[in-house]
DNA sequence: TTCGTGTATTATCATTTGCTTATAAAATAA
DNA sequence: TTATTTTATAAGCAAATGATAATACACGAA
């Protein structure tokens, strides 16, 4: 690795700023995690769609055109990261978006990118 | 793949929902890409600090505690897709956040993961 | 011009990621 | 019970991704 010869800091309090106000690797690693289920095309899709309603991993598959394992696997993800939940109703499952904070994240997304 | 016998809407407009208010493949990439952003811890310790002043490569590199080609090359990334943007200073490139919008989104997932 | 410094690019490698097939599990019906 | 439907899991593969080393480029100073 090629030798820094010095950092040109403004404001030489700048490196106790980034000590205090970058948030340790651990909360980082959470907000990726967070942030990862928003980075796929097939679960976008599937977030936008629980936007608008509950629905089952079937009406999930055929409405947006996914293999079921797919969407199951996918899906898993995103409970896992507390994304989505569900309820069951016999041996169907109904899943959801676990909060309105998930249409927040997609709208600011949408508000950045000038749609 | 497996033949899906039928779709359990609660409500036969549904489908006509989806189709109406799930962005179009062409929207939901851009969000991908801008997302994508946020999907990496070393992205966003960057996006943090520079959440705080902006700051030339050397000056993230040193701080940060990174290689100065990883930085470069996702600064690139960052650029590309419209997060960051840079003046030049001479020989310094000093980076900064393109928009408020970029903090907004990454407290939204503090927010959301109750930090 | 040459040298030193700061930044960017390219190519390579290892890891991660997402999709798929096959299969299993869970619930209901016959 | 067996059969059917719905969902979940596991393993394998291909593609994408991120870090790195080597190198090139850009700018200013001497």
């Amino acid at each position: 690795m090629q030798e820094l010869k010095g950092v040109l800091l403004l404001d030489k309090r700048l490196q106790g700023l980034v000590n205090d106000y970058v948030p340790s690797d651990e909360i980082l690693c959470d907000l990726v995690g967070f942030f990862s289920m928003f980075s796929d095309l097939t679960r976008l899709k599937m977030l936008s769609a629980l936007a608008i309603s509950e629905m089952c991993v079937t009406d999930i598959s055929v409405m947006l055109g996914l293999n079921q394992t797919t969407v199951s696997h996918q899906l898993r993800l995103l409970k896992d990261l507390g994304v989505v939940k569900y309820r069951r109703q016999g041996k169907i499952m109904f899943y959801s978006l676990r909060s309105e904070m998930i249409n927040d994240v997609l709208l600011k997304g949408v508000e950045f990118l000038g749609y």
